[in-house]
DNA sequence: CTAAAATCCTGGTGGC
DNA sequence: TGCCACCAGGATTTTA
């Protein structure tokens, strides 16, 4: 669940915390939570310096000292508590984190997906991450240009992280409505003017996800207040927020997909 | 090639 | 009240 928006305000929130800090140790709790090798981990954290924290997609990105990285994927369900070393640990904890001056950085993961790696070559995880929405860089025209030669519907696409990093259920179906474009729309049938509203409303809606400090839809990830502006995502039935046309789901690439059917007509036939 | 489905997981929920 | 099928979903892997 965590998807850019909230995974940003989770590493602003511990970046100044953990900048500097040195590992001591690390538990693993649920062995699947490591994807890198074991040993290394256990071995040649302990003693690493934290440079800085970054935030890659929906990835917590940690870069030590040595040009090594720990990188971490919350996926549905993870959450990243600092902590004292000594205070209760959750059951729910699948790995912790020791530092040098006593505090300890808990993974909690109720549904295991979540992953941690440590690498020095970041490349083997991100390096196929498509570009980051959010970056000053990425331009109208580098978005125009990501389409070319691609297919298929325009929904599962968004979700697709080699063609654009960050996006998840939430976001995506947000920035289909700001666009006005329907979820299952062919993207070759897409135009240039569709690209452009499509481009500033994944902008706006993680811009404004970002602002309202991310979604809060369980006791997973609390604190953000974006829940109260979705337009569609969740509102199934209800009256959209723009023309009172009720809110339709339907299933795409196997996810809940929420548009409504009036306001999101642009380029019918899909 | 695309695309759908299965996979990994647990806890909450709705039906009977 | 108890049981169980089912749903939620990010990314990868398998199957069609």
């Amino acid at each position: 669940m965590p998807e850019l928006p909230e995974v940003e305000t989770i590493v602003r929130g511990l970046r100044n915390q953990l900048k500097g800090k040195v590992f001591s140790a690390i538990e693993i709790g649920w062995e699947n939570s490591i994807r890198t090798d074991r040993e290394e981990i256990t071995t040649i954290l302990p003693g690493k310096r934290i440079i800085s924290l970054d935030r890659r997609g929906k990835y917590i990105v940690f870069t030590l000292q040595h040009e090594w990285y720990l990188i971490i994927h919350l996926k549905m369900s993870g959450r990243l508590l600092l902590q004292h070393a000594d205070d209760e640990v959750h059951p729910h904890v699948r790995t912790s984190f020791f530092f040098h001056d006593g505090s300890s950085l808990r993974f909690q993961d109720m549904r295991k997906f979540g992953r941690v790696y440590f690498l020095q070559n970041s490349d083997s995880v991100l390096g196929n991450l498509g570009p980051e929405p959010l970056a000053d860089s990425f331009t109208l025209q580098e978005f125009q240009s990501l389409f070319e030669k691609r297919t298929g519907r325009l929904k599962p696409l968004l979700l697709n992280q080699q063609f654009i990093a960050g996006l998840g259920n939430i976001y995506a179906d947000e920035s289909c409505f700001t666009a006005g474009l329907h979820p299952a729309i062919s993207v070759n049938m897409l135009k240039k003017k569709h690209m452009k509203k499509l481009y500033h409303a994944i902008r706006g809606v993680l811009e404004c996800g970002i602002m309202n400090n991310g979604a809060s839809l369980d006791e997973i990830y609390q604190g953000g207040s974006f829940q109260n502006h979705f337009c569609v995502y969740g509102r199934t039935g209800k009256a959209c927020t723009t023309c009172q046309t009720p809110i339709e789901r339907i299933v795409l690439a196997g996810r809940s997909t929420h548009f409504c059917p009036s306001c999101q007509g642009g380029t019918r036939r899909h």
